[in-house]
Order: C-alpha cells, then structure tokens, then sequence
DNA sequence: TTGTAGGCGTTATCAT
DNA sequence: ATGATAACGCCTACAA
C-alpha cells in the first residue's frame, strides 16, 4: 500500500518524514526533533502544534536516521546459550523488561554454549552499534574480547563472578554454590557423591558447581566425586541418562549433584518410578530451584539464584556505565541453598 | 577507548568507515560496498584487496548506515505475551535461529497477555522499520492493526488459526484442540468436566480451547464444563489453586483440562501429595506437552503443539513475502494430542 | 525559543 | 567491473 505524500517535500520512500511534520505545523524539522527528544525545550503552544501535526499525519520517526545522526542506537545485544533454558529465558525477560522503560530494545543471540558461537554473534551483532553488550559467562574467545575492547562497547557479564570480568559482573560464584551443596551432603551423611552437568568446555558455569563441589567433599574427607559430563544442549530426559550412568559406573553413589533442576527433576521422578527411594537410598540436589522442584515428592533440594533479578541487574548496570558511571562495581548475588526432601 | 584514524577521511566519530577501507584497498567506497554486499559483481583481484583492507583496519558495517540508504532494516518484530513461559521461548528461539541466517535480528516485545501493550510495544517497534511482525494470536487492538496496515510492513500471526488472519498465519486450531480433549474426556467416562485457564479477555487461545471442549461435550451430551478463569500472568503454582477452585464449587469433577501443561502439572503432582488417585478419581489433561509431561506418575495426558516448528514457520512465512510472494498461504499445524495414564 | 547549515556512513543510480 | 554523485531522515552545533 503506497501512501500519498503530503507538503512539498521531495519524493523519498513515500513514508512522512519530520520535514512533513514541519511543513503541516509551520515550524522547522528541527523543531519537531525537539518535540519529539526534548519536549521541555519547546514552547508548549508550538509543542502542540507540532505534536497536533505528528498525529494527523501518523509520523512515525526512523530510527536508523536517528541513530546515525546521533551517533547512538538504542539497543543492547544479549548473549545466552540457549533461550529455551527457563532460567535464560526469565533473564532475558526481566533485561527486555529494564531496558523498553528508556526506550531501548533487546537483541538476542543464542550461542548455544559455543565460546566460537558466541564469538561470531557477537561481530554480527556489532554491525548494530549496540550500546551495550550483555554476555554469559566470562569465558570468551581472545578475539570476541578483542573485538569488544575495540569497539569500546560496554560490556556485563552475568552467571559468573568466579574470575575477573572484562567490564563489570551482575552474576553469583558459582564455586561458592557448588560448595554449599557439597558442604550440605556432606553434613547429611552422603558419602559417594556424584556430579551430573554439562561439559566443562562447553558450560563454565556448571564447571564452577563441580569445583566448589569438589572442594567442600576435599574439607569433609570425602572421596573426590565422579563427574558425568553431558554434551550439550541438552533434554529434560538426559536427567535420566545421568542417573544410569552414574548407577552403571559407581553403583554405590548415594547422592548426586546435578548441574540444573530440568535434569534433577527427571532423575527424580525416574527414581520414584523405578523404586528408588529418595533420599534414603540416593539423595538428590538440584541447581536453579524451578518452577516445580518444591512440588514433587519428595520436594527437590537445590539452590535457588533469581535469574530475573540477574536480568535486570546486568541491565542497570548497563545503564549506569551508559550513565557516565565510568566503572560501576560489579554486583554478585546472593544464592540460596533450599533445602527440601531429597537431599 | 579512543581510536586512532587511518588514512586521510576528515574525522567523524572516530571510528573506521567504508571510505577508509576504500582508501586503504585503493579503491571507491562504492566497489568496498559491492564487495561485501554482492561479491560476484566484483573481481576477484580487487575483491581480495578490498577483504584483506577490511582485515586490517577491524572494519564493522554501520547497520544503520546501512539500513537508511537501503531503507530496509534487517530487523523483525516479535511480540508474544511473556518469555517467561517455555513455550513462548522456544519458539522463539526457533524464529531467532531461523532469520539469524540471512543476517536478520529478532527483537522482542513482551504484551503481558495484554493487547493494549501489545499495540504500545508495536508502535514503539515500528519506528525500527522492522521488516515484518510477528505476533501472538489473532486478536490485536483496532488502532494496532491500523498502524501495521499503515505501515504496509508484513505480519505473521501465531498461535492461532480459528479465524482470518490480517495477513497471514502459522498456528494451530485452538478449538480442534480442545474439542479433542472433549471427545477423549468423554470417550474415557468423565462425566463433570472442569477447565482451567488463562482468563478470556486476555487469552483468546485458551478461550478456543474452552470452547472446542464446550462443543465437544455438548456432543457427547455431558452437561457443559465449569470454567476456572486465572488472572495472567500465572505462575505453575496457579494450578493447585485452580485444582482448589474447582474442587471447592463442584466438588463431583471428575476431569480437569487444564489450559497449560504447567497448570495441570503442578495439579497432578499435588493430586498425588493429597492422595487423590488419578486417573481414577479425577483425570488430568494438560495442553503443550511440557519436557516433565512424560515423566511424572501418571504421565500427563496432554496436547502436543510444537512451539519451536511455529517459530520456524512463522520466520520462514514472513521470509516468503518478503521473497515476494504476495500473499503466502497460512500455515496450520497440527496438534497431536497424547493420551497417557492421566486421561 | 527557534532556525540554518552541515554531516552521519551507507546504498542507488547513472556513467564510464 | 568500477567510480562519481546524490540521496536516505535525522541530529549536532551554532546563529539569530
């Protein structure tokens, strides 16, 4: 559908520009721009004439000029390894959610736990000139970091506040998390431990989990845990793949650790279907507190880190760098070990 | 971090530019452009220089450069009612993956289940000049589908498929749907069938659903259901207090269908801690098929519509009319509904 | 408070 | 196959 044109503007790609907005409200272009991004600097008699303007005309005002004339574009890339990972997703929610209050959109990459992935999104995504970029994790190939340092982006990284950030950090320690879960099977008497999670390559975060995990079964005299690494992305089922490779490996285990409660749930479920009781003959612990770990029998114990609140987190921290806040402190959250039935 | 100027471009914001890879390669701005555009049209001598100057001097396209002088923006608009719902997310993590590959950038609007933010959202989105929206459902506010017919720019709608699209659509029918969870609940020998869901007015899908299982059991000559309607957004939990409600008014219910997977989830779960024998003294039906459907006790009937198959389709519709086709025909999937022990 | 001039970095168009 | 020129629609800087 061609729409008519109207004042004498030049023929462009038919659409109503500011100069049309101009014309109909008999001031200049620029102060229809004033209108539109400093209102208060306007007189509020011609402020209406103007804005009486943009809505006959149904101005709609182009975005990419804008920011190629100011030098600035209103957007900020998000990227996670996966959105079809609840906790990534309630993330992502609560950083779209932040940022439309100042006008600001989201773009989203899935990496899909590939540091190369991730590398590649982030120089496409860069061709945008985002304000900012928030990533997962701190692990990222030199060429990513490269990239950002050139491009001078400011850059949040969340999940993990393990090691030194690139910028700042709105994450939790993901060792410290990992060792509260040992410390707790440890004090309940659990003495063959596993560790279920993705591959250490592959998910860093979880790789934290095993080593505070580690760590605390080290303090206690426990024996070091077995670790099975799963290939990811993985499936809700993979929970029970774990479980059996565990039980196939070191069928002694009486308690393990795995890395998300997608995977802990299923394996908990599978426990009770199979007669497996839980947590006298195997104790489970979860990662992520879900929706339904406190609803299934026995309830799931796990630890609990408000994705949402990362969300929102990383973005204000964004906001206060965009701020002129030159290198705000980054913000580690505190986890919550919740314990329920399982373990 | 300031960055230092090549070559002999009068400063600008400092940053490198076609025109500098262009003086670098020895060439115009505009074979630089056609090289990373449209590499056939250039020879290979020349297109080699050109690559090896953008090497060196880490130069990024300025999309909005871009898009200005091509009018044409790369970008296209997703609304759905909340990400945080795994449905919503995987798809569209599937319409992300989908348009990633012709270098097209999701953004993401979050409607609340609510149809005047959805046509704020789609006001504020326009100003992107995105290259099409998608969108959830059928039912938008008068003024949106103003601004998008306006606009002129594609739209693609989702999720539902019970009545005419504005332009076109890839979803399901909600009301097939839930007609055949009628017919099974019936089938099976559930007489005092109850629904749970998404409140009506801001949930057009559930409400399809309500009335498939309506018809269904006016066939079946049952007495029509008792109707739970749940204030959006919902939390799993809702489904304890949906299960409650509807125990509390009709306390004979022999069968619940719940709108989502996750309602019907937490319900059964509870129906399990409170010794309510399901099937038997109350059946159980869920909608999504949700990863944990399969795996509780008794798995969860329920109506499987792949989230992720919509996202790609609704990406690769949208691609088509932008390829040219005038008017694509829409897309109906199908469900498929999965009769397990709790139904 | 408002207007004028100039430029942002790219692509389209037309020449060569 | 490559180059010159003119937009694209807006904002910054400065002038009135």
């Amino acid at each position: 559908m061609r729409r008519r044109r109207f004042g004498n503007a030049p023929a462009g790609t038919g659409v109503i520009t500011m100069s049309d907005v101009a014309n109909r409200a008999g001031v200049s272009s620029q102060t229809v721009s004033r209108v539109i991004g400093r209102p208060e600097m306007v007189t509020e008699e011609t402020r209406k004439r103007v804005n009486d303007a943009i809505r006959e005309l149904n101005y709609i005002p182009n975005e990419a000029a804008r920011n190629l004339a100011s030098n600035s574009s209103r957007v900020v890339a998000v990227v996670i390894p996966t959105l079809s990972s609840s906790a990534f997703a309630a993330q992502v929610k609560a950083t779209i959610d932040t940022l439309e209050m100042r006008g600001i959109s989201v773009i989203i990459g899935n990496s899909e736990y590939s540091v190369l992935r991730e590398e590649q999104i982030i120089q496409t995504l860069l061709e945008r000139r985002p304000m900012g970029f928030i990533l997962t994790g701190l692990h990222h190939t030199p060429r990513a970091m490269d990239l950002l340092r050139q491009s001078g982006v400011p850059v949040v990284e969340t999940w993990d506040t393990d090691t030194a950030p690139l910028d700042c950090a709105a994450g939790f320690s993901n060792i410290a998390a990992g060792h509260d879960v040992g410390s707790l099977l440890a004090a309940r008497g659990s003495r063959r431990i596993a560790f279920v999670g993705g591959a250490a390559h592959q998910d860093s975060r979880a790789n934290g989990r095993f080593i505070g995990l580690a760590k605390a079964l080290e303090e206690a005299d426990l024996p070091p845990p077995l670790r099975i690494e799963l290939v990811l992305p993985m499936s809700t089922q993979d929970g029970i793949g774990g479980l059996d490779q565990v039980l196939q490996r070191a069928p002694m285990t009486d308690a393990i650790f795995f890395s998300a409660d997608s995977l802990a749930l299923s394996a908990l479920l599978e426990c009770n279907r199979r007669g497996l009781r839980v947590p006298e003959q195997l104790a489970i612990c979860g990662f992520g507190d879900f929706d339904l770990a406190s609803l299934v029998t026995p309830a799931l114990t796990t630890v609990k880190i408000q994705p949402d609140v990362m969300g929102r987190t990383s973005a204000e921290l964004l906001l206060a760098r965009l701020d002129g806040d030159d290198k705000p402190a980054s913000v580690v959250l505190q986890h919550q070990l919740i314990r329920r039935g399982s373990a």
